[in-house]
DNA sequence: GGAGCGCTGTATCTTATGTTACGTATTTTG
DNA sequence: CAAAATACGTAACATAAGATACAGCGCTCC
């Protein structure tokens, strides 16, 4: 038998010119970007991976020769001109060119750069956009020195540090404790059931820090442990939302951040970043002595 | 551990060579612009001109070839290449190497382009501002098309849905968990030590799907796993970092964040903003199948 | 479970890119 | 003004880059 045709896509519809406007269905594909996450769904295993790491750290990959491409994405040299092909451009060179002008356009003009997102992904993801609100907000209502306090307060290490969240911030409140046991002892984080909890109080006095994480629907069992850390004398340190959870009134620290997005849940990422910014403020306070820890930390590996 | 990412990204040093080395005295040459616009007073008139026209569109001319380069300059080959040799590079590779890595650092922090606007006043948190800078990139190499896809594949409930993360990134897992797991059946986190889980792979088939989270260090642990359940045609959805996890060669669909904040720490809260863009997503999507199950939910409280 | 198709990598080939040698032009200097 | 030194371009070269052919393999669909 003759060999019958090739896989279909090599030299499919290049016929026109080379400056020929990519269309897909009635969307015009203004960047190489655009188009490659359009056709990502209907590429091969490989020519994804390639489009992944292209997409990845755009556009820098497709600026290196195919090898180093190839090398980066995990393919081999002619699954990256497959790839490449498929988007449809003639060569690499040409699609290189390609991205060459893209870029020079985003260099020459930053304005539309930081216009983008309210062009691009601005109706697209409202999310987003109420994510950002949040955060701005949070912040704006948190004063440096207030971020400063705690973070002081926590790290002066007088006593051990517990955190506990309720249903849905229990993983935020395992998030800093993943952080926090690293640059100083005693940090625990409370899991599992209430009991288990409860029967924790003892250890804890005075000279302790609870951080708790709760958002509505503020959860009971939080609230009367709280009361009952509160009541020996365990400092307080609360995320909540800008309602307050009732716990808040026994907390010695209250950070409350924004949680509304056009979702049906509430959001905690506004939490999340004020949680990341305040283990980066401890780290940097406590640098002296965690540097040590650290290395120790290290080769015990 | 803990990783040092910011600024210091061009660390290639120019010319060790250097018969003539011009020493720049006391001041480090950062950029490659400086370098040119530090010793074109001592070129020849032919240099000078490609280093004029390197510096008017800067860099995309030194990205092209040296004929390319040559002919935007209006002078021969040879020039350019003892242009580039005068800067103290070896050879033109080299250069066009050092013009990456240099716009690659530029791209990576858009927020060292546009100084701080306005936007939120200025000396706000340089930790919230590159936060959200990392959203918005995040988000711009993102597709909706992505994201809505990612969705109904996790949505079209023909399997089961399994969660892990690594050390620090475990939190998000099983935030996202908490969340999946209401609005739909068979989504368990995997948690404990790694002896547990492999366990749990005989459970796992074609019709599955795996989310995992890693950024770096990639953990060795989690990239066996997620071979083990590749062979076993579990579908993998990769939430990682821009420089993505050798778990991305395994992974269906893979989401890059960008993690790099001016901390000690990477930051997981542009990856968190994706899972919970994503939950929203999934959650409208289940929505009549979704809403009996919450209500069947709260009847049980 | 078998047949067909399509995807992917290895090896080979071809192209064009960067590099070098050398002669001419231009500038510099005594 | 003349001679030397330096700069520049033309042309040939070597190398590495992109492109292609082919075979193995896995996958899907009967």
């Amino acid at each position: 038998m003759i060999s019958y045709s090739l896989p279909g896509f090599v030299k499919r519809e290049f016929g026109k010119t080379a400056e020929q406007s990519h269309e897909v269905g009635k969307t015009m594909i203004a960047s190489i970007a655009e188009l490659i996450s359009d056709r990502i769904g209907s590429m091969p295993a490989g020519e994804r991976r390639a489009a992944q790491t292209l997409i990845a750290n755009y556009p820098l990959t497709g600026l290196k020769t195919v090898a180093e491409f190839s090398a980066a994405a995990g393919v081999s040299s002619p699954t990256i001109l497959r790839f490449v092909a498929r988007l449809g451009f003639q060569n690499y060179p040409e699609f290189q060119s390609a991205l060459q002008d893209e870029l020079a356009a985003q260099l020459q003009s930053p304005a539309t750069r930081t216009l983008n997102p309210s062009a691009t992904g601005g109706a697209a993801s409202p999310m987003l956009e109420a994510t950002l609100d949040n955060m701005r907000e949070t912040f704006r209502h948190l004063s440096d020195k207030q971020l400063a306090d705690i973070a002081a307060r926590l790290a002066e290490r007088r006593g051990k540090t517990f955190l506990i969240g309720g249903r849905f911030t229990d993983p935020l409140a395992r998030y800093m404790a993943a952080h926090l046991a690293i640059i100083q002892p005693d940090v625990h984080h409370l899991a599992g059931q209430e009991s288990i909890w409860r029967d924790r109080l003892i250890d804890m006095g005075k000279r302790d820090v609870l951080v708790i994480f709760d958002i509505r629907r503020y959860q009971e069992s939080l609230i009367r442990f709280a009361e009952k850390a509160h009541e020996r004398g365990v400092q307080i340190v609360l995320f909540t939302d800008q309602w307050l959870s009732p716990i808040a009134r026994f907390a010695r620290h209250v950070i409350a951040g924004r949680t509304a997005v056009p979702s049906a849940w509430d959001s905690s990422a506004a939490l999340f970043v004020v949680a990341e910014t305040l283990i980066g403020a401890m780290t940097r306070q406590l640098e002296a002595a965690g540097a040590k820890r650290i290395r120790d930390l290290e080769s015990l590996r």
